[in-house]
DNA sequence: GTCTATATTATGATAGAC
DNA sequence: GTCTATCATAATATAGAC
């Protein structure tokens, strides 16, 4: 925003050219997406692409690191939040949190859903990069809070995650065959409400069992 | 395997081709999926997927059709199982059949994430043909189990089926992942043990908190 | 920086031989 | 019932004008 008057619009332009493709990737995965309809969703045409990013795998390396950036950004917040300091507490905002992101940003989930099924060099990528990294940061908060008695003991760590994880996001995920199924929009805000209590009401026990402060 | 001697072996084959199918749709989604690959595997070629099934479309259908069969024979056997008479015995009945079920196809799941995440003709047609009849069955089964204090109450029927399924299904759907990040193999056999007394112990009760039988 | 061609490849579908 | 062409289309990627 300040002086050296760089080059004309580039950044912005880039800008809506990730929004665009991280749509795209996440609606209709890797062989799906189709270049052209992301150029014309940015307001840009096939040849800028290739310009600013270079071919699709490299234009979905970046649209991936845009996402896991603004998820690692609210993460690390929370995780380092001092005016928090009962672990239960620290659950609960990580549990809210999550929720609230992956309900404004499906796209995430049906992202890492459509690489994470399968082997390939997209999947080594992006666990190698990013999954890794934001499971060892998780994995201590989780044991913590097991010996702590917070979350339930006596279910190993892989399996409390991908509980947890697959309690929270498949609704948001899967939000279009909810609404069509049951008619409840899982974005809407007091959908969003709902499940958090339920997502508290299942890991954190339930209120019968005990008062937060 | 008697009598008329029908046309070759027309039913063997078909049934390479839906297996074929299912596999490819489910790991690169309807887009990525190719009908020459398809056939490939089949062992057989291009011509003849269409001469059996008629295009793209009404082989995804096919192959879908015959995923949920083999979901629904389980699912249904388990529900009118006569020698089940405890609520909660029902309910662990249920959670131990579709893990090992998911487990063993989570080609299953795959398909039902790529279609339910965006709106269209085949995530209609999928829904209103399979979806809503199994949500419909299993409503009531969930309605129940919370009147009777098995499950826990106080979380909308929504939430808690997409929970539950969630925390079931992501660990197969993510397999691949799973096995990069934590080097557990969710599929062996040990891994889908642990998984049913996890989901077991967050949404039946831990065993501390009552005895079956 | 941005756009308009064009090159190249690969897909789903069809026609017709065996 | 099965295969081998071929067609028509559409995708990514490239080259070069403005």
């Amino acid at each position: 925003m300040a002086g050296t008057a760089p080059a004309a619009n580039s950044g912005e332009t880039q800008e809506q050219i990730l929004i665009a493709a991280l749509d795209a990737f996440a609606a209709h995965g890797f062989d799906g997406a189709k270049m052209r309809e992301i150029a014309s969703r940015a307001g840009v045409t096939l040849g800028l692409l290739q310009y600013y990013f270079g071919g699709k795998q490299k234009l979905w390396r970046a649209a991936v690191d845009r996402a896991f950036e603004d998820m690692r950004g609210g993460l690390e917040v929370r995780l380092e939040d001092g005016s928090i300091t009962d672990e239960r507490e620290r659950l609960r905002a990580l549990v809210r949190g999550h929720v609230e992101f992956v309900a404004r940003r499906p796209e995430f989930v049906r992202l890492m859903h459509d690489e994470g099924k399968r082997r390939g060099p997209r999947m080594r990528w992006l666990v190698d990069r990013h999954v890794k990294p934001i499971y060892a940061l998780l994995l201590p908060v989780f044991e913590r809070a097991q010996s702590a008695g917070v979350l339930p003991g006596g279910i190993p760590p892989v399996h409390f995650a991908y509980a947890f994880v697959g309690a929270i996001d498949v609704i948001f995920h899967q939000a279009e065959e909810c609404k069509r199924v049951t008619g409840v929009d899982p974005s809407a805000p007091a959908a969003v409400e709902a499940h958090i209590r339920a997502i508290e009401h299942l890991f954190l026990g339930g209120a019968s069992q005990q008062d937060s402060l």
